[in-house]
RNA sequence: GGCCAGGUAGCCAAGCGGCAAGGCAGCGGUCUGCAAAAUCGCUAUUCACCGGUUCAAUUCCGGUCCUGGCCUCCA
């Protein structure tokens, strides 16, 4: 029984979909102004893990991930840099899904849906909001009036009647009749317009996905995902424009994702403490471990990420390779061991039963680590057989799905890697220990680390 | 100021009324020609602090301190 905390009513609820074994979700994407920092990487890991593991549990999923390319920092960027918009966000957007790809996030069966391609769809539910006298128009600019809508701070839990017009508030150049409305399509400012039935003008920034999600998900559809730091404005305006436009809820659960720090301090660019994904690779570290240091603190609690957590993260992923490696390389020649099969399933349960309870993922992995303790003592005793290890395999490929840590297997190995370490087992075999030794330290150099087995030598790739 | 989340060993991190999971790092033993890997053992009388409820609290209640977030365009 799947259960997640839904941030529309601060509870863990138990997961009911509208059609059976089918979940229509939309998760926030990116906005393509700049290079994802691991901040948001973060929420996309989240997005991926719950995605992932929706589908192990036998879940069909449906959903929608947009690309918003247009707002004022895509046209402040292309301002700046002299380029149209689709120029500007164009190497943005190669750069989001050459990230997420390096983190082993799934792309495939995800509808990724970009602002621009969408005017028509925004432009329709802001007419129907007009008809029904839900937004006005001023200055050529439409905005969505708040005290039309009585569920207002549902999902935020804000109480609006105290807010008072002040200097951070009434900060929009716009003209609106209340501070809190927010506007749903700005008139012509610049070039970047487009011309439609209700003026000359761009989009607002929430309107883009209630219109890509209403297009590809329905009216009413079961989850929405994001950071806390979109619950307001950004999710209660899409509740607002979408609940007055239909009449019907807009969203079953919402669940957000808590933030990232680096040190214990906010993320800023001021501070030096700023990651993309593209400056921890550059000084080396493994993409593999920074997914993993991401998805183990639970997705409501807030992440301290350093870069001692993340060496961290880097041997605990290896450790687990170690492991996969190991099984599979292993040829033992005892009868089945029938206390490994129970010890598979149960891993299997803790795993399945940590995840549906709003994705524990860290009491998941224990399951899965107890079953490495177990399996290790087993070859170590030498009570375990080629079918045993063959189940475990199969289970860490199955588990491997939701997490994406197994480096592919079927490494392949330059034959005069493999003279040098032939040459090194006659070295040993003859007792000369130095020349060995001495083959065994160029290996190493050449990022090929030996271990001596009962059954010879077996070697791993560093990295 | 209002609202929200969090503070568990050197570090990361579960648990949330009944003797404190798991991982990383460290130390000692086994194995090994030496390593590596693996393995065994050790590593929190204590869960930010102070009160309260209870036979029993890390877990519930009240207060305090600290960290972070939101309160109009930041995942």
């Amino acid at each position: 029984m799947l259960r997640f905390f839904n941030t529309l009513t601060r509870k863990k609820e138990v997961f009911e979909t509208i059609e059976d074994k089918i979940v229509k979700m939309y998760t926030c994407g990116p906005t393509v102004y700049d290079f994802a920092h691991i901040g948001n990487l973060r929420a996309y890991i989240f997005e991926d893990i719950l995605h992932r593991f929706l589908e192990y549990s036998g879940w069909t999923v449906k959903r929608v991930m947009n690309i918003t390319d247009i707002d004022d920092k895509t046209i402040a960027g292309a301002k700046k840099d002299g380029v149209s918009l689709n120029r500007f966000t164009e190497k943005y957007i190669n750069a989001f899904f050459e990230d997420i790809r390096k983190l082993r996030i799934k792309i495939d069966n995800i509808i990724f849906s970009r602002a621009t391609e969408h005017v028509p769809e925004m432009v329709s539910i802001i007419k129907i909001l007009m008809e029904k006298g839900y937004a006005y128009k001023k200055e050529n600019s439409i905005y969505f009036r708040i005290s039309a809508f009585p569920g207002y701070g549902k999902l935020s839990h804000l109480d609006f009647s105290e807010i008072k017009t002040g200097a951070s508030v009434d900060a929009d150049e716009y003209e609106k009749e209340s501070a809190r409305d927010f506007v749903l399509w700005k008139g012509e400012k610049d070039d970047f317009s487009w011309d439609t039935e209700i003026g000359r003008g761009r989009p607002g920034w929430h309107i883009e996905c209630s219109a890509m999600g209403m297009k590809y998900l329905g009216e009413t559809f079961d989850m929405h995902t994001g950071g806390v730091d979109n619950i307001f404005p950004h999710h209660e305006n899409e509740i607002a424009q979408c609940e007055m436009a239909t009449g019907k809820p807009f969203v079953r659960y919402w669940l957000h994702c808590e933030h990232l720090l680096v040190n214990g301090e906010k993320m800023s660019k001021s501070k030096g403490n700023f990651y993309t994904l593209h400056s921890l690779l550059e000084k080396g570290a493994d993409p593999v471990a920074i997914r993993y240091l991401l998805m183990t603190t639970h997705y409501r609690d807030p992440l301290n990420f350093t870069e001692k957590s993340l060496v961290q993260a880097k041997n605990t992923v290896d450790r687990w390779n170690d492991f996969y490696k190991r099984i599979k390389d292993a040829r033992p020649d005892v009868k089945k061991n029938d206390s490994i099969s129970k010890e598979c399933i149960k891993a299997e349960n803790t795993f399945r039963e940590a995840l549906e309870d709003d994705l524990n993922v860290s009491k998941a992995l224990a399951g899965i680590f107890e079953l490495m303790h177990f399996v290790n003592n087993s070859i170590a005793e030498n009570n375990i057989s080629h079918e045993n290890l063959n189940e475990a395999g199969n289970l860490l490929e199955k588990v491997d799905y939701v997490l994406q840590i197994l480096k592919p297997s079927g490494e392949t190995i330059e034959p005069e890697i493999l003279g040098l370490i032939e040459e090194r087992e006659q070295a040993r075999k003859t007792g000369d220990f130095s020349s060995a030794d001495k083959i065994r330290n160029i290996l190493r150099e050449k990022g090929i680390i030996l271990e001596d087995t009962p059954s010879g030598p077996r070697w791993k790739k560093t990295g």
